[in-house]
DNA sequence: CGGCTATA
DNA sequence: TATAGCCGG
């Protein structure tokens, strides 16, 4: 899920469309799977998937959001998840839960006739499995779109990349990037500005936000940043009862963060999040290339192993060949500098 | 989610 | 030309 920090950013996410922001993207690869799965669905919940039953929401969703950041110059850069940190477990067996109770609810939810709840129950139910992982990572490497695992959590390595220039800005929903030093994030970077939440339409549209920014509007630093986060709730440690973003930046402006932390919550050693959040485990060499699509390993995996029409297939190839006409050789990073 | 078709 | 709705696998 991320940190909650949303209330704080107002007049701090600027609305952005597709052409407005060529450059690498760093892409928080968990979370564009997770968002796919979740949501390429059918109104009872039922996601894509093979004749044999392998989902397949997330290969649809990759294969056209790739051919509209190449067509608007933008080049994605897919961060995957490494080991998480030992603190996560807890967060990673909460969500283990939430998922396993819309696994059931979803049932419930079909046998009483009640699709908007089997729908909402399904994502619930959202889960990035291997094969989730190894199958979209196949169609990168096809698609000629490169990837890397993270030696930990994704969004501190998408933080590393915009900051030493090798990405121009980190992509996701979750917030967490900014707390690891991220300079600029863009959320919501989808094509369509509609999307279903419960059973309604709800417009969204993509935005950049920048965290000097971001906190100058606040009046706060970096780490009065992350201490908010910690107060309120990472993926690494629960967050007080009772605190939210506004009581949390309060607190935080009158230096009582250590003060609050000890005495609503004593078992948590507030330290080792911080120097996670400051200094996480990435890598810093890596060149990522853009090279040419391979057309009929993308046929070969879409089509041939997943069911997909090549009727449906065909104009999205024509579309990615584009961008790559008239390049001599592979496309690399030193394009865009 | 995103492509496509029907509809105005 | 814009948009609501359906379908994909």
């Amino acid at each position: 899920m991320g940190v909650s920090i949303r209330p704080l950013l107002e007049g701090c996410r600027h609305p952005v469309s597709f052409g407005d922001i060529p450059g690498v993207a760093a892409i928080d690869a968990n979370n564009a799977l997770y968002q796919f799965l979740s949501i390429i669905r059918q109104a009872d919940g039922t996601p894509l998937q093979d004749t044999r039953g392998r989902v397949t929401s997330h290969l649809s969703g990759l294969l056209f959001r790739t051919a509209h950041f190449l067509e608007n110059g933008i080049m994605p850069f897919y961060i995957f998840d490494g080991p998480p940190p030992e603190f996560k477990a807890k967060t990673i067996a909460g969500r283990r839960g939430i998922r396993e109770a819309g696994e059931v609810e979803w049932v419930k939810a079909l046998e009483r006739g009640d699709t908007d709840a089997a729908y909402r129950a399904a994502m619930q139910s959202t889960r990035v499995d291997s094969a989730i992982l190894g199958s979209g990572k196949r169609l990168l490497d096809a698609l000629g779109i490169p990837w890397m695992e993270a030696p930990s959590e994704g969004e501190a390595q998408s933080a590393s990349f915009v900051n030493n220039g090798i990405a121009t800005y980190s992509v996701s929903q979750d917030y967490d990037s900014l707390l690891f030093g991220a300079t600029v994030l863009v959320r919501n970077l989808t094509v369509s500005g509609k999307r279903r939440i419960g059973g309604r339409q709800v417009t969204i549209s993509p935005e950049r936000i920048y965290l000097s920014e971001f906190l100058e509007t606040l009046g706060i630093t970096r780490e009065q940043l992350i201490q908010i986060g910690i107060l309120i709730g990472t993926d690494f440690n629960e967050g007080i009862h009772g605190i939210g973003p506004k009581k949390a930046l309060k607190i935080v402006r009158e230096g009582r963060f250590s003060d609050v932390m000890a005495e609503k919550a004593p078992d948590t050693d507030p330290e080792p999040i911080m120097e996670f959040f400051l200094f996480p485990p990435v890598a810093e060499a890596y060149q990522p290339e853009w090279k040419p699509p391979d057309p009929d390993q993308i046929i070969g995996i879409l089509c041939d192993e997943y069911g997909f029409s090549t009727e449906r297939i065909h104009p999205v190839l024509e579309r990615i060949a584009g961008p790559q006409k008239g390049q001599s050789g592979q496309m690399r990073l030193d394009a865009w500098n």
